[in-house]
DNA sequence: CCAAACTATTTTAGGGTTGAAAGATCGGCC
DNA sequence: GGCCGATCTTTCAACCCTAAAATAGTTTGG
């Protein structure tokens, strides 16, 4: 771009420089902010005003779509976290009250765990100030943000699930 | 608002039930799972091929933007963590000569930390691979999302940040 | 000058998180 | 029946992370 007469045109395409990703990147660290922005929100407030943490509340939110309860390996996978991880949090949610292991009805290695009463009880208490949380970061969004970010991030998805299944 | 006739438009716009707040909802938990999936797959190969953490990767990236140092307090600031996370990050990253910590030139509390010539040599080698895994990752994007996605977070940036700082 | 307010860092206690290894069970196949 | 590979869970060591308290140094207003 020295040798010859740089094109005038503001055309951000890095399709000339092959290798240069500067716009993905920037796209990606630009993503990682907003979420660890909402997540720290998040975070906060559910320590502050309900005395959770924010994994907790993420494995209660899973159990309260399940009725009937889920495995521990049907948790960590829709959780996207190890198996580990959720044998400690259910061991702790379990101590508190709001959630109970049961023998699995046909499989001796399996255990399901679903909320108790208790746990179903703090839970939509919490869910609902949760969607307010979320209301109230997302106000500034303009009108037609909401479908695009919906749409370019279900392309993300699809796209990223491409290369790790790999 | 369920007294008169419902509107058939397929308007979007929870404006019309108060309270109602699922589409943004949707939206985060999308935007969760898009950046639970791109940091699982960073982390991982940050470790199968070059034995390092993403917290590390992460604070480097940060070093490599100020060759001459700068403080754990800002450092804790970009990074968005806690003051004590980084502390301990530098130590590991000190013990295997990554970083090195330098007594601050006129502030006797504060320590400058920066990137060793060796540190600087590994994290331009790592860089260049994320950044290739990270346009790999968004390859699938359509033609107008990046810049889209970019607008819409940006926006988003600031709606958070107004609701943090109240 | 100096005390109070503020700032930079470390320490501590309590979780959260991973990846790998180990234990237990299941299921199919011979 | 009995073996073998796959699946479910726990355990473990190491690390990451936070909030709050403690430590040390700086700044400011009187």
């Amino acid at each position: 771009m020295d040798t010859h007469a740089p094109t005038l045109d503001a055309e951000t395409k890095a399709a000339e420089r092959p290798g240069d990703h500067k716009e993905e990147l920037r796209l990606w660290l630009r993503l990682l902010t907003c979420t660890a922005m909402v997540e720290g929100l998040v975070r906060t407030r559910l320590r502050e005003r309900f005395g959770v943490t924010l994994p907790r509340f993420d494995l209660m939110a899973q159990l309260d779509k399940a009725p009937d309860g889920m495995t521990l390996g049907a948790l960590s996978r829709r959780m996207m976290v190890s198996n580990g991880n959720v044998t400690g949090l259910v061991e702790r949610l379990a101590v508190q009250g709001q959630v109970e292991r049961l023998p699995h009805p046909t499989d001796r290695r399996a255990a399901t765990v679903r909320l108790t009463p208790e746990g179903r009880r703090s839970f939509a208490e919490m869910a609902a100030a949760h969607e307010a949380w979320i209301a109230e970061a997302f106000v500034g969004l303009a009108p037609g943000d909401l479908p695009a970010l919906m749409g370019g991030l279900a392309r993300l998805k699809q796209s990223v699930s491409h290369v790790r299944e790999r």
